[in-house]
DNA sequence: AATGAATGAGCCTTCATTCAT
DNA sequence: GATGAATGAAGGCTCATTCAT
């Protein structure tokens, strides 16, 4: 009986990784459209037609708009999460630290600009409409963490706020995405590197 | 005849004045609308009812759409300017400068989260939307004409750039802000002074 | 007491006539707009602003859309019968009648196609809107009227039907300003005269 | 592998033909109302109701109402193309090609004058929407050529102008269904072929 | 007499969502 | 599991008409 049970339990698990692979798939299919067209703009036939899928599909795995969205950014932040973290986790001492947490920035920024546009897009739309609020206290959370590790990386004196630290790169990260978008005031990729790595030496 | 195209130019100058009262009129109670739904999920029709006017009459005085909203966000964003502009004026010497911007930017974002709010939802729709480029740029320039001010009045060095300036300043705010709505970690008014007069003390 | 009866009527007729001279005044006004943009595709507000009217004299004067449209192509359409019945009456003998008639509809067409146009487009209202029906069928009685002052003038047989001799002149006439209208075909001034001349030799 | 594409582009092909048979069952259904109503004066809701049909399935299957309306008259136009071409090919000789010629126009316009109607005020449309030029074009191209037809069963001199020979049968047909329609001046179904009768003896 | 501000019904269109297959 | 046909509420916008001045 306690066996049926485990082998019972065991397949629904399997069941639900299945589904959960299905709808991160689908998911990342579905990022591609996003990345693009931006939250407000993108319907879900957009979405599913430029991501071959099929619209029921959509909603065969997500409950409704806001949960395939708030799964697709969930995606694409965790990447960038993971790119930072293995940039700062390479290096070693204050100097190194600083800079390669400036180098990753900088690639991130410019090679995929209008990722992070969803990303803010997503952000915005939280203050008005709460169901993405909890996803994005919890990426933001990732980002404030991030910034900590290369706090302590970098070894920051104590006093040094890591909330008012992330907030100051999080405005001049913005700044240099939307400056790009709108293709208004193109830093170079060696200028973008270098006002990272002099503002990180001012605030780590 | 010289007296009748006086008389003339004069009345039509004199409508065209009322005409003009009358969308500020319209545009500060479509405002009201604006800063709690958001711009995207604000319809004419809300606007209409939640400002007692008539749906036709929102299209009669304002091209379309994005005309109204334009206007809107634009006397929203002239009186922040003013009064950032009028605080810092009434500054002498550096450490005023400081104090005094740090107080009015305190006061604003204590007071008026959710027209802020409105600001950077209009600011995040330019990115997908084209046609509200040339406002955001044009308020944003105005924001960082304050910054340069501010500035001045603290007797920055030269070297100082106005652009990272605005960055950091704009975020810290954001961040603030959005706090604020989301209602996650709320700063006491003396603490939002606090933080912002020890970045200005900083930065410029 | 007489008198009085009198006066009064003839204030009353001199009143409606000033204002008839009016309303023709305000309809030729109007006429030009209608002319250049159709029936369904012109708004009043456009006529108002295309003939330096205002929008409220339009209401003063007329009913409502149906009653300006009326007017206006009555005014049209009366200038048309004037013009054809000038060029018959001048005209002796068959032969000339003829060459003149062939001539009047040729300058016509050519000069004023799309004034025609709009006659068309009136008349094809009438068959779905019955408030269009007695003015269009007082105009094409006019019209008919004048295919058998032709047919008169010309010496036909008695045998022969104006309401036949017109359809097929409408006809022709039509598909002419059609094609130039539409740009497609378009017969140069002597040779819509040739067809229409030797149309009206085999008709009359 | 072969047989997959095959498979695939069978299942492609069978699903866009459900969709044309789908297209054009909802245009027969749309035809209904507009013909009824006329072009102008129908509203896609009105198509919706008086068909049964949802208001959205109209716009997931046309791109527009123009798009609608072109779908609605090909279908109709194509059926009356197809009936007199039907008549003339059964047709030898020419007093046979003229009998029934003016036996299937008589049929067609005592049945179907409302249907007629319809098209009558689409090509009207065309001159000032000029989306709708195409299909006029075409479908009045296809009259051309019937009119030809006839004109070769019959035997006509080459000398005879198709375009004029047109022009001047529709101008009777319209008339004689403006007549019906407008319960104006009805003549009798054996009238109405005694008219067509004798013109297309002499047109041919 | 004349104006144009104001109204609101109605139009076309979009879109998230449901559901039969 | 997967599809896409079908729905209908809601959105931006137009326009004849009314009415206060």
């Amino acid at each position: 009986m306690n066996d049926m049970v485990t082998k019972l339990s065991a397949r629904v698990e399997r069941k639900s990784n299945k589904r959960d692979d299905k709808k991160k798939q689908i998911a990342e299919s579905a990022l591609e459209a996003l990345k693009v067209l931006g939250y407000a703009n993108t319907s879900l036939r957009d979405i599913a037609e430029n991501s071959g899928l099929s619209l029921g599909m959509l909603h065969y795995y997500f409950e409704d708009k806001s949960d395939l969205i708030i799964h697709c950014v969930s995606i694409y932040k965790k990447e960038f999460v993971a790119e930072m973290t293995a940039a700062l986790e390479m290096a070693e001492g204050r100097d190194e630290v600083i800079a390669h947490f400036a180098e990753a920035l900088t690639v991130s920024i410019v090679d995929r600009e209008s990722t992070h546009r969803l990303w803010y897009d997503i952000r915005n739309q939280a203050m008005f409409d709460v169901s993405f609020r909890p996803i994005v206290d919890e990426l933001e959370g990732n980002l404030i963490d991030i910034v900590a590790l290369a706090m302590r990386g970098a070894g920051s004196p104590p006093t040094t706020s890591r909330y008012l630290t992330y907030a100051l790169l999080d405005g001049l990260f913005r700044l240099i995405m939307q400056d790009r978008i709108t293709e208004k005031e193109i830093l170079t990729r060696d200028e973008v590197f270098k006002v990272f790595h002099d503002l990180l030496g001012q605030l780590l």
